[in-house]
DNA sequence: ATTTAGCACTCAGTACCTTAGAGTGCTAAC
DNA sequence: GTTAGCACTCTAAGGTACTGAGTGCTAAAT
């Protein structure tokens, strides 16, 4: 177990290098103003706190540098109650005061201030489909063999994907295709439109299409990607700015995988509640071992429906990140909950 | 004026130089088999070709490079006729036997050879808004006081903007106003759309629409933002690999103009028609003055729609690039006339 | 009049050394 | 348990010497 005394210094320690991204010596650290020991006293100390591996050395004669235990044991015991500044708070709030109308600006706009006021990257996960549900469905022809399909959900979110339409199927077939779809899967959850469709139309279009298999693999076609949620960022390039990213490879590694939608998909889906941090190695991403990932959650009516995310160096001001994170999510919350509520059932 | 051996010599540093990154010696370019003079020789016409300014030296006793004025020479007068490679001709042929429906994914997937095949970043500015025209548009409510507005475009294109609307506007006005606007609308280019809608509804609106004023501003602020073409981008951390971009600032900077649309919208704009090459300085935004752009424009019958861009350093390898782009751009346009002609008036 | 061989000279890059400074670990005294 | 003191270690910065690639110039060869 640590004393208070080595938890003292480890504190001190953890928050100078944050700071300065320099290895933190035993005489910068007596040099303190509420520190009454001498530097000897904290060279034992640091030494015990080595051996347990909190913090590691450079080189043989180095100041010390939190190791990634380190940093774990400092986000998860040493961190005083969350505070902010007024002026981020301010900054929070003006920007959610503007009450606008679309999500995706929304969105937008929260990745770009918490970039700002991090210096980090942030990284924002769009509402999952999940809970957003069908308002309308439209089929619009284009040419005599293609048609644009434009689904509108609750949410405000539009998703339109351009089909091709056999020769077979005729207009009017599809003009009942869509009311029979309007009428029976209005409300019906983006993400099961594929199974319900299956299920509570099949019997319906026979019914009344001629050439249902046709125009059932046309269907089938069209639904056979779920759209995964866009990923939002604000800053990419913040990180370039970190000494640990000197280092061109590192940042290409990086910079390609906030390309690939997927990849960064499952790096923002967390594993627990409320706000999350992943330290170095903690990250399976070969790309972000050297970094730290700060993620929390924003709910509509409670379900979650997203992440928004900082990403920095290990040495990262993790209280100052949380406290941001934590915040907006929250925000981001009540602001979505609000707009959902307005068009419910409506 | 310069001598046959003097631009044979100039060539054959440029090419070395492309290749190697390295300055190059007199002796480097003795040692060819096709060179028939000593490196003394080439040693006299380095040194006039570096008084003519077409070439440099690093320090004062380094090899040659060649200048942004050597480059112009080389590209204005020193290539032959482009040949591409089989391979390369496959690969893009192979890209368009697939017949894709969605222009977005042609266009993705163009970017996305284009930096596979030369290992350069590239860019492609999206169709223009200009030539493509209003199919349809639809007006769905949300809740009691917003609504989506989707436009869909001849060209598949499908744009939506959620809006407000005023208490004082009924849901039966904006049916009403919806289709005025598809019977009067329909066919006009969405660049247009604003300007048409003035003028050719303003009477028929007032004579139909009780809170004409409401309406009218509602409309306005629907068509504010004319919505830019999109950017495309392939490969947009290949330029990183380039020896060239091993200094951070000089990356970021690049990296955080690529983010910036309108700006990188300018950077594409071609001042003539064909093949442009930009090179270096001839660049205006500062971010770029270390790279050389190849543009290209592609058309749909025979109108400009957009271009497809290669950036690399100013050590590019612009006769291949050159090549490429142009076959691309070639491919691009047949296509797309292609699909646009099934589409029109249809 | 060109071309070439030869040679002195220049400069970047590398290796190697030295020194200064920051930091540590250990010991002995407090 | 704490601290002063000291020997030791290692990095970073500066200086020197050497190497190799390359040049420019001159004088001889073609």
């Amino acid at each position: 177990m640590l004393t208070e005394r080595q938890l003292f210094i480890l504190q001190l320690l953890i928050n100078d290098y944050i700071q300065t991204a320099e290895p933190v010596g035993s005489r910068t650290i007596s040099k303190r103003e509420d520190v009454t020991f001498s530097s000897a006293t904290i060279r034992n100390e640091l030494a015990d706190l080595e051996e347990m591996g909190y913090i590691e050395k450079t080189h043989s004669s180095s100041g010390r540098v939190p190791s990634e235990k380190g940093y774990r044991f400092y986000v998860d015991h040493l961190l005083s109650p969350p505070l902010l500044s007024k002026k981020d708070v301010n900054n929070i709030h003006s920007l959610f005061a503007e009450r606008m109308v679309e999500v995706e600006k929304v969105i937008q706009q929260s990745a770009g201030i918490l970039s700002e006021l991090t210096q980090y990257t942030s990284i924002i996960l769009g509402p999952e489909v999940f809970e957003t549900r069908l308002r309308q469905i439209q089929i619009i022809p284009l040419s005599k063999d293609t048609a644009v399909v434009i689904l509108v959900a609750d949410s405000g979110h539009v998703e339109n994907r351009t089909m091709k339409i056999p020769p077979s199927v005729s207009m009017s077939d599809i003009e009942k295709v869509v009311n029979i779809m309007n009428e029976r899967l209005r409300d019906v959850p983006l993400i099961s439109l594929k199974s319900t469709m299956m299920k509570e139309m099949a019997t319906v279009l026979k019914k009344h299409i001629e050439n249902y298999n046709q125009v059932n693999t046309m269907l089938e076609s069209l639904f056979l990607y779920t759209n995964a949620e866009k990923v939002y960022y604000g800053g990419k390039t913040n990180i370039l700015t970190q000494p640990e990213f000197k280092d061109i490879d590192k940042v290409r590694l990086l910079l390609n995988t906030f390309e690939q939608d997927e990849v960064m998909y499952n790096v923002l889906r967390p594993e627990k509640n409320g706000i999350e941090v992943k330290i170095g190695q903690e990250n399976d991403l070969e790309a972000m071992q050297h970094c730290s990932i700060v993620t929390a959650d924003y709910f509509i009516e409670g379900k979650r429906m997203g992440s928004i995310a900082l990403l920095g160096p290990t040495r990262m001001e993790y209280h100052r990140s949380m406290s941001i994170l934590g915040f907006l999510a929250n925000d981001l919350t009540k602001t979505l909950t609000d707009r959902y509520q307005s068009f419910k059932h409506w």
